[in-house]
DNA sequence: CGGAATCCAAAGCGATACTG
DNA sequence: CAGTATCGCTTTGGATTCCG
């Protein structure tokens, strides 16, 4: 990956960060949390998934799913039957990946108004620049 | 938030998949974790910033550190001297989100091999479609 | 029903010159 | 040293259409 890590003290942050950003990438993009969510109650079909992820497109909803599925996380399964019926469910690893993102879970949830509360201090301190007020 | 959730079955789902989100959103961006994680060594400068997260531009760090700041997950201090000299710290809920990491990152170094090889598979079976092979 | 393909707008990001 | 402003390329993502 990165290319030059040759300075010492960045070594372990470095190793850590990309762990971690390893994770986050897999997991980022607006859509992949909710899908793996929608898809941890059990199987769950194509159209179940557009209702289940409410703003979700279609262009986004496959190619979050090959995404996940790619890194098996999810597993698709095709009934080769007259209307066609695509289900997903998740993987083992995929189960354990939603298990470990409630450490994050619990961690917004403690700090949500905190959080909230950062911001609006924030956004009031610097409001002289924020046209956005009115 | 999202309009219609009248589905019942879907309404936990929707609620945790929204905080999740909701921390993702805060941590993704190519940079967040890598600032986030330098900075978790204890104060660090600007230009050290700089140094640490390797392939990161001017613009990206600041615009990052600012998020990251107004998040209440970063403190930044001046200090009026002849050459500036700001620094930047964790705050208590920015060392708590590092620490809710780890689960994360322990996950990611569990299956890393896992996911590697599935992504192999899924390149190999679908290798018909793909350009890229060479 | 499930999904691929195309088109287009918006956001992300990098490089860099400039300022206090 | 620390940060801002501008420009342009690249990626994301939404809407729509077509296919098995």
């Amino acid at each position: 990956m990165t290319a030059d890590s040759s300075r010492a003290r960045v070594q372990r942050s470095d190793d850590h960060a990309c762990r971690l950003s390893e994770v986050v990438e897999r997991v980022s993009g607006k859509w992949s949390i909710g899908v793996l969510l929608a898809a941890s109650h059990g199987r769950i079909r194509y159209t179940e998934l557009e209702r289940a992820v409410p703003g979700i497109s279609r262009r986004m909803l496959t190619l979050t799913l090959r995404n996940l599925e790619r890194d098996g996380l999810l597993a698709r399964t095709v009934h080769p039957t007259v209307p066609p019926k695509v289900e997903y469910r998740l993987t083992d690893i995929g189960v354990e990946l939603c298990e470990a993102l409630t450490a994050l879970t619990d961690w917004a949830q403690r700090h949500e108004g905190a959080i909230e509360a950062a911001r609006r201090a924030y956004d009031g301190t610097n409001a002289t620049a924020e046209p956005k007020a009115g």
